[in-house]
DNA sequence: ATCCTCACTATCCATGAGGTACCTATATAT
DNA sequence: ATATATAGGTACCTCATGGATAGTGAGGAT
């Protein structure tokens, strides 16, 4: 039965019309991940973050922040100055969440090993293919 | 300082090329996780797993399944009978991972409401904005 | 007078994610 | 003889995503 599976609030996130499933989605990107683990100690400027999160275009930090923003995850505070300073940090449903998403940091952090070497014996095992 | 995001491993996720990096990027995907919460519970056939996971074409459920096998966190066993007969099952490294991917889950179908709600205010907010 | 800073904002463009349709094999049922 | 069930593979096409780039604003420094 599926009665593990459903959840005692009534939702179901394996189904697409579920507002869990929507915010399974919101958390499916790398950025969302990395913002909300980034901001876990305390506010930070938009600088500070762009430094902090290797790669990310000036872009896609605004464009994450946005969304973090809209769905209540994260504060933004404007600071009428010259030159402009905006801050961001966390709300404390963005803190709850940033608890769990350090869990899988840290846990991809322990085992990148583990899955580096299954990666490589999967790539051994594809060049067999290619000799046989 | 950073000393609290540095991980005992070395490892540093904000780093693109930190192998956990890459790791991350593997799970900033809605069908990883949703792939592994329903394995949870123990081996699916594909297509149990496409009936549970509503949405999924057949080409991104084996797309996700081979990168999940190929990362080591599923293993795939074939029945060498007509018709076809092939299951899936996390390995032990997937079952550590699906313990965390599964209180994500809960998060998310717990707080959908909150953030519900605050998409509410954000495009009521925006409307504000139309009319001024 | 000109440039600098910072945090955007807008635009274009390449990449790739993802969907659909069609193909395989074969024992069983009709 | 034909259809069905199962688990795929492959080709093709579309659309969204994300990256790069340039522009904006306004006070302060030189």
């Amino acid at each position: 039965m599926d009665s593990e599976d459903k959840s005692p609030f009534g939702y179901d996130a394996f189904r697409r019309t579920c507002p869990s499933h929507t915010v399974l989605e919101m958390l499916a990107s790398k950025w969302v991940y990395l913002v909300i683990c980034a901001l876990r100690r305390g506010r930070m400027r938009n600088g500070e973050l762009a430094r902090k999160l290797e790669g990310i275009s000036p872009k896609m930090l605004t464009q994450t922040l946005r969304v973090l923003e809209r769905d209540g995850l994260v504060r933004r505070e404007i600071f009428p100055v010259i030159p402009p300073r905006v801050e961001y940090e966390l709300t404390e449903l963005g803190q709850n969440l940033a608890g769990l998403l350090n869990q899988i940091r840290s846990w991809s952090e322990q085992h990148a090993p583990d899955i580096r070497d299954a990666r490589a014996r999967a790539v051994a095992e594809h060049e067999g293919d290619l000799v046989a």
